[in-house]
DNA sequence: CATGAATGAGGTTTCATTCAT
DNA sequence: AATGAATGAAACCTCATTCAT
């Protein structure tokens, strides 16, 4: 097994581990037992065991940063709303697909050594800070109603973390599809119907 | 100090401690070095380090399903809208004059003891149900559009949860009664405005 | 056992394996088996390994100081050179009587974490300024030959060391006594006897 | 480069290794790096980092035992007091010639794995040995004032190892041949002068 | 009731040495 | 001959929990 493989493999069953124990729990003897590797060959290829997270953090943040796209609003063929459906899409698929890290994504990697949430807190300002680009780009197209973007963009990305938390937690899960359907209708129109003013 | 007077004093000095270092890193000296109490005591009082956690957080789930009312349509005094904007208003309310306990409750508290997430999950099923029970209730009533109302409950919670927590972290928050209105406003009427057909 | 009994007790303990592997062969694990304490207790009185070892030669810094009474050219009791040979004595019955702390003293110490050798050179430094001190004063009197006293008290404290570290090392060796006697006649009038020429 | 060459290189930059961070600190992949080489290759040359350390001492004993050479009486154009001088100049020169190893040899060298004090232990016998024969060479020849010929050979060796010792330690050092006349003025004739009575 | 000294399992990390390529 | 990835024993230290006083 080349170096890079065994790299990879390492990665992976850190990865499964964290997943299943959350990283407090998981010991460096979990890891190892896991790749079926030595003590120190664990130490030839990370620092430590902050840095391996930090490692599968990282790749899983450009994982999800690429699944979502800006709106078109000159694409002919696709409306901006299935625009916006296929990067819920793409972002369910990607967490969907990484149970492992989403888990730990959505639920842990708080407390940690120092500068670690910092890190976390980092890359959830940048994903808020493409909400609220997207969502003051709207208010002057037109389309965005009158608001707090920041907070909005807050309340939308609440909305995603939530429903993927509760999807990886489910037994009998719904399709992706039916999610980012709920997700959107949910985001744009709110659940009022009806007159305005009949529960004012 | 009488026993219970005793109990009381060291459940709140373990509460800030789990809110300043976060359940992992608070360790028994932590706590009884705030408290000044001996090692013992503190077992005199508590079974073990998750027993004072879980009771802490047991108390907190009540204080927070007691802010939650059931909307009463009948209520000429206050309407529908009002009565759910103040359901808002009292969770943020408990929940920012909690600080310690809702960041652990926002994100930790997973990975612990096994058993301590099943707590977590039927907390928040809880919660869900409620909303869940709300939402179709409107449906019946015509005043909630068409939908999935266990995705839709998840949503708010999501929302609900993901503002409080950026609230935490912020240094110069919002009102909570800015807070309100925004979640409100999302939540009911969503974030596009213009003819439904405009994105499509 | 009483806290400063036991601590006394890990102290000891903890001299003599250092005396009798080095510091660094000696291992946590010799000195709490050789006390008969838990591991975690050794750390409840010490901080570490470095901590009691420099706890350990401290102590023995201080009781070697204490050896070296300033010559007081006026007792009458005592001729300059019977206090000189007095605290030659005394030295070297407390370097004999703690054989553990000398052996380490003398021959290792060194390429310890960092800013210990310094401790170590400082010691030294210090018995040095003594030495010379006193030379310079018996120079004054006329009766120390010309001569760099920092030289000269670095070859007399050589000399003391040698001594001690042979003696330390042999199976049988002679009176401290006899030690004195020796070192003495050797610095006060070295080896050469005869009309000076003669070598020459 | 040939087997030979390699095999210097790697002692040399052991060496120097060992000079800088002492024989304990000095690691495996110091000295590989220092030396530019793979680990295997250490292996190839030297059974285990004790043996390279063995065959650096070994090959400095041999250097300072040729530094050493006996006093002949019948040399009618050096006089014993000059060749015991050239002794002591040539010993002052291999050791500040080779820092790295003297100060291992000083000071450290000790505490390492069993069986190697013996090794240093005989290395100092010997020399004791050769200076105690020429004592004892001294006094039948009525040279050499009445003593315990394996005493004073102690302390003269105590001499030097400290002088040198001190001198590496130094920033500014006096040269080798002030440090070699103070040696043999205090060796040969002491400190003390003046009438024997005055101190007595 | 209260104390706090004692426990020891269990964690992370280092590094001299081996061995297949 | 040379390589360097792999090994795993062994070191230090922490901390939740117990228990004799």
């Amino acid at each position: 097994m080349d170096r890079e493989t065994r790299r990879k493999h390492i990665l992976a069953c850190a990865r499964d581990c964290f997943g299943e124990k959350g990283y407090h729990a998981t010991t460096i003897a979990d890891i190892i037992k896991r790749a079926d590797i030595a003590r120190g060959t664990f130490y030839l290829y990370f620092d430590n065991k902050r840095a391996i997270f930090e490692e599968l953090l990282d790749n899983f943040f450009i994982l999800i940063r690429q699944a979502v796209l800006r709106v078109d609003m000159s694409d002919s063929s696709h409306t901006p709303r299935m625009q916006l459906r296929n990067n819920v899409v793409r972002i369910l698929n990607v967490l969907t697909e990484n149970t492992a890290l989403s888990r730990i994504l959505l639920s842990e990697a708080v407390g940690l050594d120092e500068g670690f949430d910092d890190k976390l807190r980092a890359f959830y300002g940048q994903l808020l800070d493409l909400i609220e680009g997207s969502l003051e780009l709207g208010q002057k197209m037109g389309i965005i109603r009158q608001c707090e973007p920041r907070m909005v963009a807050i309340c939308i990305l609440g909305t995603v973390k939530e429903i993927t938390y509760q999807h990886l937690a489910a037994t009998e899960a719904p399709s992706v599809d039916m999610l980012a359907d709920e997700i959107l209708n949910f985001a744009l129109e709110g659940i009022y119907t009806g007159p305005p003013d009949k529960i004012l």
